[in-house]
DNA sequence: GTCTATAGCAGGATAGAC
DNA sequence: GTCTATCCTGCTATAGAC
């Protein structure tokens, strides 16, 4: 028992630091021998767990990326149904808050989007999994959401445009947020942070061209 | 004479391979006989031209992405100087247009997009050199063509948030046309293009939270 | 300026001891 | 399950012929 721990551990810790470098660092940048020395352990271990790098990438969105965004999921359902009526305002705040705020640590966030951003950049068959498993159900969720408080006369196509508009927005201050900072001079101080997060959750509500009261 | 212009040749054929392998899969997924081959050259070419592997990729920015840029950055002050008074709708419809449509042909925005997003994700020593010949200088003319036509109750920063959601939106469209086609089941013909590229139009004008009339 | 040849190294993968 | 040792491929970079 203790010896399976181990083993656990062993390989738990491969796929935490594994996630941690691909995500800042990408695939092809990354060696074996470098995850294995991040996580202290040896250079045979890849193989022996996950047979080889390819299968570890994978792996890492199994069992890390998707997990992580069933709980954003989840979270954003929650909530949603937590408010007895569902206003347009909820909904956007509550998708805004789930993306950007969250069940997520802000550390934890970034590696989120950057390693789903590199996929977006470059689908590889990991992608397919993510839009299976998490990124369809969400869409799902969203248009529902959307549907019951929005005028019907919006079609179908434009409310899919309009939601790649606001994740395209929330990605981006998510993966760039180095460039950013760069840019602007500016850190991701908590203060930053609630700035931008309200300055999205302001930008849609009116980019959906709908009159709305605060909430 | 003839003899230099095949130098030449060689040299910017290296950089139209480079770019074009650099933007579709990254730097470290490249190789200098990928980009030797593609370009039906010797492998010693490349140390020849540029010296080395990260040379070639700086040269790439600083001979074919900031030139591109400048090239969108002055359409983008043409075009608004052409119109008579600046509008919101104007600045709006002339900054989507420059990005978007513009001067660039689709597969070259789709490579020009795709490079910076990779250095949005991992900024380099390149990205350093694009935020001050390109990305500064446009971000100083659009800031200055917001001012002259938004309430002048809105601060800076509130600003400088806004023009960043409208490039979330618009390099998303951009970088992530192979995974949002997989997503929403829809090729971006002409028909999409001019679709998403209104949505966001009409998006930012709506989002900028202010009333105004169709241009 | 282009090419061949090669040095020198880093990477992925695996066999086999413990 | 972990580790050492090693194979082998493919990479960057360069020296030197043409």
């Amino acid at each position: 028992m203790a010896q399976k721990d181990l083993e656990d551990l062993t390989r738990e810790r491969l796929l935490d630091e594994a996630e941690l470098l691909f995500s800042t660092k990408g695939y092809h940048a990354v060696s074996i021998r470098e995850i294995t020395k991040a996580t202290d352990c040896n250079l045979a271990a890849v193989s022996y767990h996950f047979s080889n790098k390819q299968s570890l990438y994978m792996e890492v969105f199994r069992s890390r990326w998707i997990p992580r965004a069933k709980r954003i999921n989840k979270f954003f359902k929650k909530n949603l149904t937590d408010h007895g009526s569902i206003s347009l305002s909820t909904v956007v705040h509550t998708l805004v808050q789930a993306i950007l705020a969250g069940p997520l640590a802000d550390e934890e966030r970034q590696r989120h989007y950057q390693l789903i951003t590199r996929e977006l950049c470059q689908p590889t068959k990991a992608f397919d999994l993510l839009v299976e498993e998490a990124i369809r159900p969400l869409f799902k969720d969203l248009f529902n959401a959307f549907r019951q408080c929005l005028p019907t006369n919006i079609e179908n196509e434009e409310l899919a445009l309009n939601i790649l508009n606001i994740f395209g927005m929330m990605f981006y201050f998510s993966f760039a947020c180095e460039a950013i900072t760069r840019v602007i001079g500016r850190e991701y101080d908590p203060h930053f942070n609630t700035q931008f997060i309200n300055n999205i959750i302001k930008f849609s509500l009116h980019g959906l061209h709908v009159n709305v009261e605060e909430a």
